[in-house]
DNA sequence: TATCTAAGTCAGCAATTGTTTACACGTTTG
DNA sequence: CAAACGTGTAAACAATTGCTGACTTAGATA
């Protein structure tokens, strides 16, 4: 059980050689948010070493704790920053259902890699530390972004009638969590290998069906 | 290959002292491998130590080398374990897509608690030790499970025009994994909390929609 | 140019982890 | 009963890990 070196697997070279200065603290800062973000998300949180990280950088490893105090700070910076990203401030607003939905199915099947950003953030905050703060930011973010979903199902807090499109917004949610976890974690096919066509189709038929007003004649249908 | 007794009681608490005899290696070797199973599948395989799993059993460390060999060792006989389980030979004819579906649906919503041997098996399945062996297993169960599926739902290997159902049970299958990994992992709300009663109905609607044969009126499909 | 601050490196510490070896206890058997 | 074997324990080893303090170097400044 001797790895040779962990880091090749991740990174052939380090990260994007945006040659500014030969020594910029903020570039390597957020080189190293963005090699710790991949490894977190990709092998959790115990597999992940800062050493490695700073390896895929090509730091040294006591920058990590200079610039972020800690292994788990460095993890509650993903974490913010992904959820930065993931449920942005100025798409407050509600969007059309459609417009949702088809986001989702295409991102989601955009490719098996793990480096499409919603992939990666899904499977980040599927990632425990074991520490409270970060799991707080967790669940806040799942939840926002199913809330998210909801609102634009037609979800309104005040209205009880649509509670239910919460819950059903996180299957909804739940579905598009464990087509990412099975496309990454375990390579089967045909799931890992669907293009946009066929995995697109199927996942825009499933979020229809949950996220569709309980109207008659809901959603496509396409066999 | 030692079969463990079917009839093996799931027990809520670490290790119940069942008064067999005072020193019986298979009993602890059950034991351990209980314990290993539900630590590997809350936590990880990193995350989990066999010190940790030595102290539920309340056992010494040592014996887990001399029974498992390794931790890696203790990994695979967990998933070799939860494998015999989840893919029983006695179930080896195909089952009625209803069966199946109100099987999982029932079985994913009985309680958020990990100790349900399907959402325990399903997490394990998820969980990674970086070897090779050990991820062919789990690559295994996860697509004899979606075939299993796929086969209840009308899909034959000779027959090339209900290829698509495979996807469309991986996918089925992805979203029973998403449920459970929220559940457990994110205790958010309202999925953690919701019964049988809700969850299952939309689950159930979910499950019929991908594996349901695309033919005229399948099912109902109202909520 | 001389100097001062920030950026980065280096070596090592303390704790944890998987594993092994030697030993002790209990059960069976001659 | 006593030897023999199986079951379990204790202590330590080697490797890894997160982290720290002292040191070095590059880049800006006076």
């Amino acid at each position: 059980m001797t790895h040779s070196d962990p880091a090749v697997m991740h990174r052939a070279m380090p990260d994007a050689p945006t040659a500014g200065r030969a020594r910029d603290a903020q570039q390597t800062r957020e080189q190293l948010l963005l090699a710790a973000r991949r490894r977190f998300a990709h092998d959790g949180y115990s597999s992940t070493t800062v050493r490695g990280i700073a390896a895929d950088v090509g730091v040294n490893v006591a920058l990590i704790n200079r610039y972020f105090a800690s292994k788990e700070g460095l993890f509650e910076a993903c974490l913010t920053s992904a959820s930065a990203q993931i449920v942005r401030p100025d798409e407050e607003d509600v969007q059309s259902l459609d417009q949702v939905i088809s986001s989702i199915t295409r991102r989601l099947a955009s490719s098996p890699g793990k480096d499409d950003p919603l992939q990666l953030q899904l499977l980040l905050m599927l990632r425990s530390s074991g520490d409270d703060r970060a799991d707080a930011i967790r669940r806040t973010v799942i939840t926002t972004l199913a809330e998210r979903m909801a609102a634009a199902a037609g979800w309104s807090p005040a209205d009880i009638s649509t509670e239910a499109l919460v819950l059903r917004a996180q299957i909804a949610l739940a579905t598009a969590v464990g087509v990412v976890t099975l496309r990454s974690s375990t390579g089967i096919n045909p799931l890992s290998s669907a293009g946009e066509e066929e995995l697109g189709g199927a996942m825009g038929e499933v979020l229809h069906l949950l996220l569709s007003p309980p109207s008659p004649q809901s959603g496509t249908r396409n066999p």
